[in-house]
DNA sequence: CTGAAAGCGCTAACAG
DNA sequence: CTGTTAGCGCTTTCAG
């Protein structure tokens, strides 16, 4: 069993318990001691238990990672960047996956104040109440919002200018000389992703002097290849395009889908960009995608959370991050 | 700040400490005063803290779950599936993600010790030091393997069979009347495995009396698109196939991508299978493969953790999980 | 530079 | 059924 306590390691390097606390923390310890203590802690495999120090210190020296569970690489690469980030500032990653709905995420949030998390991450979660994000900053859990919230959450944000990146990616093709470039998105025009995504579009299409044509805009439930194919459907059907922009790369998918097996080639007959770059390497053919950069978006999330730790009374801030197109054909 | 304690609690209460500990355990507590406690913990909004709890327990009904970072969806499905399981069995699940090599997961697993997890799973790591698993058998932490694992690592295992996972992939393909079904897969045949899923392979070769041609046997290096891809074009110029057994569906991904700049129409012309089930739907076309049922694991898993809690003596046991052909086309 | 000592908040005997 | 009490292992003053 695991009973190595400071004391033993103290007993060992015949010091005290204090003395080997502080050389652990790089306190001021003699050279000797040091070393003794060393050898101790290396001999008697010693590991510090962080129940003890985090409940003396009132400080976990971990960070929460909130998030839905979505069958998607996005969020696993956000995490991914963000443990990262935590780790270079010396802090540790509590990840969760909620996969319930608002009540799922609430006991989540529960479990992580009750491990007294120094700071708290929430991604793309649009189901956690607003009042759990209030309760984390009255006990004094900074809170950073990653792409999505819930309506009236509290804490700093991170958010993704997606009306740039979709703007980019139709400009692309319409530079390209594509000239009807349709939309496949969601329709949860409730949700600012949602929202930005369709007008980075439009704006593309506007700064081009192309008109719109309601014809070529097709909105979908969720993003799911199935969604996919079905919009491409209704927009064959409907007399074609020679572009599309998915405002999401699974919906990418399911578009492909629909075209290879029309056996409509693409590029050539017709484009298709994705958005946020999870599969679109992967399909056939690979195609362009607009890209996070979720190591930034991690280690933006640890400043903003840093700073409030020194700093609580500070104004809520958001952090607007720009994506990258990723041109593949 | 928050600074609600059972203390608090009792004072609001008008009870003792240890009648709101009792309480909240399912104790013996009359019923008034059950009811001005929860009235208490509900209007000071107690959160009980774990650090405290986990230190005077020494146990802190949290499972650890160390996984190599890899891109694919398949660690998070294992992931939430083992996250789901402890929850039904009163764990949390504390997940971390090793970036680096060895030295890396060895410092998480550190980590993980010292945050006194009540047991450890490792998902698919090969890099995990074999004398990290014996420390942490030593610490009495229970430990369970999945998929993957360092040579010598000690505790309980659950393996896939993808022996059975390959061979009834290949003979599915060849009961269709496949005559030329290839083999791509990584081949590096240190790794149990990847020795299993060729072997699947032959195995349906033979059982279906079909001689084993070694040109149709392509090797990779690693599991990405691309060597999936340029697997796929030397396979083509050495004579071609009819259908394709693919390791991996990032293997599956690549080998699409080649025929479709072919034109080779799928699955008319080469029928291709997957593994793992991560994007096969996703593709175009949607590919057959091999799925994993990772709630299954995942339930498996904490059972060999509870059952080697309870009895730390038991010999290591394993667990072989059943693959399933998803069939999509 | 070093050691003694006071708890952090909670659980689990142990006596009422 | 209830309250008192003794720590869990560690950090951190506070005196030497």
């Amino acid at each position: 069993m695991n009973n190595v306590t400071l004391q033993d390691v103290a007993q060992a390097a015949g010091v005290s318990l204090a003395t080997v606390s502080r050389a652990l923390h790089g306190g001021y310890v003699s050279a000797e001691k040091r070393r003794r203590i060393e050898e101790a802690v290396h001999t008697l495999r010693y590991i510090p238990n962080q129940s003890a120090a985090a409940l003396k210190r009132n400080r976990s020296r971990t960070i929460g990672h909130l998030m839905h569970f979505h069958d998607n690489l996005l969020a696993s690469r956000v995490n991914a960047g963000l443990a990262r980030a935590a780790h270079e500032r010396g802090y540790s990653l509590f990840s969760v996956t909620s996969n319930g709905g608002g009540e799922d995420s609430r006991r989540m949030a529960e479990e992580l104040i009750s491990r007294r998390m120094d700071g708290m991450v929430v991604t793309s979660c649009r189901e956690l109440p607003a009042e759990t994000t209030a309760h984390l900053a009255e006990v004094g859990i900074p809170t950073v919002l990653i792409e999505r919230w819930a309506p009236g959450a509290m804490g700093d944000r991170i958010r993704i200018d997606d009306v740039a990146g979709a703007r980019c990616a139709v400009a692309q093709r319409l530079a390209a000389g594509r000239k009807r470039v349709a939309f496949i998105g969601c329709g949860d025009f409730s949700q600012e992703v949602e929202r930005q995504r369709l007008w980075g579009y439009r704006e593309a299409l506007e700064s081009a002097g192309v008109p719109e044509e309601i014809r070529l805009i097709r909105l979908t439930e969720d993003y799911t290849p199935e969604e996919g194919r079905r919009a491409m459907e209704a927009l064959l059907e409907s007399g074609g395009c020679d572009a599309v922009f998915c405002a999401s790369d699974l919906l990418a998918a399911g578009v492909l889908q629909s075209l290879y097996r029309r056996n409509i080639r693409v590029p050539d007959q017709i484009a298709v960009t994705g958005y946020d770059n999870t599969v679109s390497a992967m399909l056939s053919p690979q195609i362009s995608s607009v890209a996070l950069d979720c190591d930034e978006i991690g280690r933006q999330a640890m400043a903003l959370l840093l700073r409030r730790m020194d700093n609580p009374g500070l104004e809520e801030k958001e952090i607007t991050i720009l994506p990258t197109l990723i041109a593949r054909d």
